[in-house]
DNA sequence: GCCTCGACCCTAGCATCGCTAGACAATCGA
DNA sequence: TCGATTGTCTAGCGATGCTAGGGTCGAGGC
């Protein structure tokens, strides 16, 4: 049984290799550079190996996706663990999520923009997505106000930081502004 | 000069028939079935006309987004216009956004999602879009509340209102808490 | 130690994409 | 009426995601 052990260990590994080389072309030049074929090559192997680990190109996407969500939900847990009160922990986890989103825009993409076949706000949703969430629950639950369900709550806090992420992005919005509107939006939304 | 009047009224025929068509096949099938075959096979033209036209793709996408939002920006300012106070009139304009970037996608997406070759938030953006703007911020300025810039302001709640349509056509939020949210959206933001 | 068989991987190719060159036809001005 | 210009089409280029089919190489039985 080793060498089948053995065999599948590479398999495994092979796969990493693919989703962490996806991530960095994606990262280093945007995903409309990330072809089966540049990917193939950079991995050195030719693109039909690709397909032996996933279905197509959504799917790797869908890999990276959820890696990526794994990462974002410890830097967000991270992110209100040091401040004291609920507003410095409030803002420090809206500052955390806006600055992933800028370092990682691919990853980010890859989340939220592209379609990497993931199943979301559902049962089947996998678990570093469900975890991601929870981990904004966690903070911004405490200061949903009397009466307003966390959970809705916390969704409309997360709409608002998405907008202002991608918006910046795209150049909709011009980061002079970043700052002020962050603290804004915790000001205002968060019942303090 | 007849006859080169006409022909040029001809010509601008045709690309509004262009931009019409592009629309229309993208709200019926999304924008990836938005093919230069098939945009000029609809159009009945052999596909070179649509380079006679447009420089490539992305400026006929560019142009389905201008006209989207001449649209967007009649539908912003109709909103308001019935309500009597402040509260009702931010309620129905968040609302009408929401409304038309559900029942206009494809004409969103060229908007905010898709690469239009549009400038932003710049001295050079075309007039429609900065009007879309203006139009936000005429409601939404009067909410802004002491000593917030309006500007900034409706950029903030402008981001949330994108965050809530993004995130909930692409799956990420369920429609049923819709209302909910847009209510607790408006009831905390807004300066009332 | 050899030999068979199966797992693994690569070459080659398909349909489709955005875009363009060059030939052809229609129309205008002289 | 003829030449030139304008307009349009056919055909094709390189690149995309994805797949079929053949070949190679190593594991396991004798």
């Amino acid at each position: 049984m080793s060498v089948q052990e053995r065999k599948e260990r590479k398999r495994a590994d092979r796969e990493r290799l693919i989703v962490a080389t996806a991530r960095e072309l994606a990262e280093q030049q945007g995903w409309d550079a990330v072809t089966t074929r540049r990917l193939a090559e950079r991995i050195e192997y030719s693109q039909p190996v690709l397909y032996s680990h996933f279905r197509g190109k959504r799917e790797i996407i869908g890999a990276v996706a959820l890696a990526g969500a794994t990462e974002m939900a410890a830097a967000l847990r991270a992110a209100g663990s040091g401040a004291d009160d609920r507003r410095a922990r409030v803002a420090a986890l809206a500052r955390t999520y806006l600055e992933f989103a800028e370092r990682n825009p691919a990853v980010y993409d890859a989340l939220f923009q592209l379609d990497g076949g993931l199943a979301f706000a559902r049962e089947d949703t996998p678990e570093p997505l469900k975890d991601a969430f929870a981990a904004l629950l966690e903070t911004l639950g405490e200061v949903a106000g009397e009466g307003v369900h966390p959970g809705l709550f916390t969704e409309l806090f997360w709409s608002a930081l998405h907008g202002l992420a991608t918006l910046t992005r795209a150049g909709r919005l011009l980061p002079e502004g970043a700052e002020q509107r962050l603290d804004l939006l915790v000001e205002r939304l968060a019942a303090l």
